[in-house]
DNA sequence: CATACGGATAACTTCTTGTTATAGTCTGGC
DNA sequence: GCCAGACTATAACAAGAAGTTATCCGTATG
């Protein structure tokens, strides 16, 4: 019934001592101030203004009005304002979500270029593996989500509805076979997976596994899975151990690198598209477009593995 | 920018979870949501909603939005509610000014009727002479204005301009000729004012003294004016005492009544009209209207002076 | 007493805000 | 796996709100 632009006239009334005075003050021209009131006071069923001679003069009523103005209006600015930095990027707060060997560098190079950008921007980061990332995007408990895909399988597992998402490519990780030092292939330049159907194998998470299934089936064999763990670091440490050897994706060898582990490129190469994925509409969120951006910078800027091709 | 009504929409869908339930518990369509949601994210260029399947999540900034809904719709509510009060008169104020002699029964009649039928609005009461409290009134330190006028003159003097005022006849006040008891004219029905040209006189408020110049001219002759007060008990006194005699209004013998003093008609009569005055504005106020409906049933139900004709 | 200032009104335009009808899409049950 | 139900989006349209300009009228002021 009563608007918040109703209360802006009233209060400018007051303020300003008559209609052509308070039109100005406001922008309008006096007779949208005349009937503005007269709409006030026909809804309200009571008389705002005192018209004598030729000032007006509040009415208890329109006083009570005039007085209610400040607050109200006060409330709104600051509403508008509070948007408008989310939309400008001076607040905002992100929830991402990143597999585990994504967070060695990427996202906190990432993390670092939102930061140095935009200060106020709250990006808040727990590690998920691509299945619970993508539900929790989903369920609206992330934002945005780092995840992978092996070529020539989906994200989502194929469970997932994928057109929900939006995606944004990051960066290709190829994945070699990690081998000790003393292993026989440990010289060679490449190596084809089928040269160790008689090697004990270490096998990760899930969907490494998967994909280490996968790949072996396609050299025509089965590998003997001898140890499980989800740490690409006790991976590192079981196979210069010499207990086995592991797929094992070139990103994390920047970090999980170990002296007397030897990366070797497999033939026919295998790769995992990492990507970050989001919804079309948190896509616009200009903080979490501001994030993707600085993945993405942060992938092309990232040196190549220590151990290159 | 943003305005009520969008504050509304974001906290309903807030609380509802859908669109549609929104529209529901609002009272629109579902597609008045919709477009009403489109509106606030093209004019705020952010989005407030995120459109997940079929149902819908708000955003941070809707959130914010909503958030910020609770404070100013009941901030909006509340000052409705203070004007519909003002309206429904289960409030208000009224700041009354009458002349000294109507606040002996009159004025306080018509506060009390006011105060038992609404307890709520608060009359303020002050004593001032007609020109004075029209003075007041035009200057807004006043809402109502209780006068006088003699038969013949006008209430401002003329120099008011009375077509800004509105006025209510409350009652017709009749001016009589106080005497002492032992004067030789007690004993009579009526007087003729050239009866008393050799008598002293006592002259009342400057009005008074003009109506009493006024009517011993019309009679033919100028008073002796022995004695001057506005304090109708002093008048009273001195005209027992026998030291002159005055013209007193029949509406102050109710208290201030003596016993040694007889009020006689006059012939011809005289008048004075005794009217509420306020402006065309303020007399729409409910609260002010009903004091003026006090003041004319407090007149009606007057009773009549105790010395009658 | 004339002029300028301020409010009310009329007529008109435009924008907002609502409606209904309908299409598209996701979810969940059979 | 498909179909029904539920929800949102969009189009087309109607009504009303709100603003504009032009003009009139009253009042104060020199």
């Amino acid at each position: 019934m009563i608007d918040a632009a109703g209360l802006r006239v009233m209060k400018a009334i007051s303020e300003e001592g008559s209609f052509t005075a308070a039109a100005l003050a406001l922008g309008y021209s006096q007779p949208a101030i005349s009937q503005m009131v007269r709409r006030l006071e026909q809804r309200t069923g009571t008389v705002l203004v005192e018209r004598v001679g030729r000032a007006v003069r509040l009415t208890e009523a329109g006083q009570v009005l005039a007085r209610h103005a400040g607050p109200v209006l006060s409330a709104l600015d600051a509403a508008e304002e509070e948007v408008a930095a989310i939309a400008g990027l001076r607040s905002g707060r992100v929830r991402l979500m990143a597999f585990p060997s994504s967070s060695a560098t990427l996202v906190p190079k990432a993390l670092a270029l939102v930061k140095k950008e935009y200060p106020d921007i709250q990006v808040s980061f727990s590690e998920a593996e691509p299945p619970e990332s993508l539900a929790a995007l989903r369920a609206g408990e992330c934002d945005l989500a780092v995840a992978f895909a092996y070529e020539g399988t989906d994200i989502g597992r194929g469970e997932e509805d994928m057109d929900l998402f939006v995606t944004t490519s990051l960066l290709d990780d190829e994945v070699r076979l990690a081998v000790p030092r003393e292993h026989p292939l440990a010289t060679q330049d490449s190596v084809h997976l089928d040269q160790l159907k008689g090697d004990d194998w270490i096998a990760g998470c899930p969907r490494c596994r998967g994909h280490l299934l996968q790949l072996t089936a396609d050299a025509g064999f089965t590998p003997h899975v001898a140890y499980e763990t989800e740490d690409y670091v006790a991976v590192m440490g079981l196979v210069a151990e010499g207990l086995g050897v592991s797929l094992i994706p070139d990103l994390i060898l920047g970090t999980a690198h170990h002296k007397d582990v030897v990366a070797l490129p497999i033939v026919p190469s295998s790769r995992r598209h990492i990507v970050a994925v989001t919804t079309p509409d948190l896509q616009r969120v200009p903080a979490v477009k501001a994030t993707i951006d600085a993945l993405v910078q942060s992938a092309t800027q990232r040196p190549r593995s220590l151990v290159t091709v």
